[in-house]
DNA sequence: AGCTGACATGTAAGTTTTGACATGTCAAGG
DNA sequence: CCTTGACATGTCAAAACTTACATGTCAGCT
């Protein structure tokens, strides 16, 4: 459900896009938030397309097929978002290794806290960088209201990454305690 | 893979289990970090013995198999954390809608973002007794160390709750001045 | 003219996950 | 004795996801 969905409200914020184009959004700004590979992404749009919630509305050179989103398919996304609870299944391979940690020595323990530190911290650069052209977009066209799209999330994400960088230093002080 | 690795985990660190009693284990520990039903824990107990990463140790009342892990499940299970680079895959239904929210028009977004607080709210509150109740248990036995095991990946879960919960508030107000 | 690389779309096989179905045991209380 | 509810284990079909395979177009460079 989750990936009709993307692709609804990627169609609805940025307006027509092919198959390809929305391959694209998924690695640069839906992916902090839900990921999915152009595998995934064309038989979804034939099957939205079947179920009249998106459109092709040209086909352009080598094969490209322009979707829109469809007043259904419009009616679909915002009865979703206001009314579906979100399922809250968390699984997080990094996470798991966090729970484990106390298992290994300290010593080794460290070493794969320092590893999840590095990780966190790739990611909280790449949403930072997203940030920031994010915020250079809205100001190289001043008076127009800034597009708020994707910002809530990329705050969110933003701000998890942080703190999740704090534990890991503080998870690692700890451990070194123990050593 | 990690769904083992996870039933591994909790073998090595809460000894001999029945299938039953690590799916127990999974709604209330794990589970905030690696999620599983029964019926994907079962079959996966099956192949494990199969590939003689666990062994079962005894048959109880009711059917019930208690699985103990091998050395080379253990050995299988210290590879995985000091050798796997976790993959990054992430997928929020929370953040999917955090994301869509400026689609809707502030009021309706300004629900939608009063409904992930709730949840994130109860969520705290749900890994904030775990922590209180952990805190009891090695209260309880003076003298041992503290088990340490989960404790870090709660200590994530609520740091990554409480940041969570103050996105919200800073993006309902933030919403609430585009009213 | 040929090569490279981004553009563009798909399929297929295999794994993981979900949700429903199915079955049976045992203890405690009415 | 009977019912209820926790204990206990499983299977199955469908959906979702991953990874690899497969094919072809077009622009720009050499």
């Amino acid at each position: 459900m989750s990936l009709r969905i993307a692709l609804l409200g990627l169609l609805a914020a940025s307006g027509p896009a092919s198959g390809y184009d929305l391959a694209k959004k998924f690695e640069t700004s839906v992916a902090h938030v839900w990921q999915a590979g152009h595998s995934q992404i064309y038989p979804e749009l034939a099957k939205l397309t079947a179920d009249g919630l998106v459109a092709v509305e040209a086909e352009g050179p080598r094969g490209r097929k322009i979707y829109t989103i469809t007043p259904e398919g419009d009616a679909e996304l915002r009865r979703w978002l206001m009314e579906h609870t979100p399922s809250t299944t968390l699984r997080s391979e990094s996470a798991l290794q966090a729970f484990l940690v106390p298992l290994l020595d300290p010593r080794d323990g460290v070493a794969v806290l320092r590893r999840i530190k590095k990780e966190v911290e790739g990611r909280l650069a790449e949403l930072e960088a997203l940030r920031a052209a994010k915020n250079a977009a809205d100001a190289r066209s001043p008076g127009e209201p800034p597009n708020r799209f994707g910002a809530y999330a990329l705050d969110l994400g933003i701000r998890q990454s942080r703190a999740a960088l704090e534990w890991a230093e503080d998870a690692m002080a700890d451990l070194e305690r123990a050593t």
